[in-house]
DNA sequence: GCCAACGTTGGC
DNA sequence: GCCAACGTTGGC
């Protein structure tokens, strides 16, 4: 079981400013519609476990804060709305596919920690999903000490 | 159950 | 805007 792990949002739709300024600096992170990140909230993330928010497709990708998981599993409504944008059809409201966590803001990081630079340290870090050519899990696991090193490079 | 087509992610 | 990678879907 992970206690870290890192969560990526385009800045464009959700930024660490809109986390910051979010109600009880918390928001439900929903919408997502992958089984694997589905299953990590809800079998693995536990309330309190750290969270590196990462900021994807914008000019310079990066973890810019850091963040905690604030609640346990939670159905994502978004997936029974036909005029949202994560609408599923093929979900049944008796048997939910989709789950979301509250993510609570911690604090901006002095500086945004490049991806290029996670990649420079990638010999330290090790396995990690983020820096494997064309990832696309928008939630994965990181170990204590991928932890420790990506926040002494703030 | 295979696998081609399709859609999405996300860096560049 | 391009493109590589990969998950999902659907025909067979």
């Amino acid at each position: 079981m992970s206690a870290y792990w890192l969560m990526k949002s385009e800045p464009d739709s959700f930024s660490i400013d809109d986390l910051a300024r979010s109600p009880r600096k918390t928001t439900f992170w929903d919408g997502v519609r992958n089984f694997q990140v589905r299953n990590m909230f809800r079998d693995h993330m536990m309330v309190g476990d750290g969270v590196l928010f990462y900021h994807s497709s914008t000019a310079v990708p990066g973890v810019v804060g850091l963040a905690r998981v604030a609640s346990g599993p939670k159905i994502d409504p978004t997936q029974f709305d036909p005029d949202d944008h994560h609408y599923d059809p093929a979900s049944q409201l008796s048997a939910p596919r989709w789950m979301g966590v509250d993510v609570k803001f911690t604090r901006k990081l002095k500086r945004v920690i490049p991806l290029s630079e996670l990649r420079a340290h990638a010999h330290e870090l090790g396995d990690f999903p983020l820096i494997r050519k064309a990832n696309r899990l928008s939630v994965m696991p990181v170990s204590a000490d991928q932890w420790g090193i990506i926040i002494s490079l703030e």
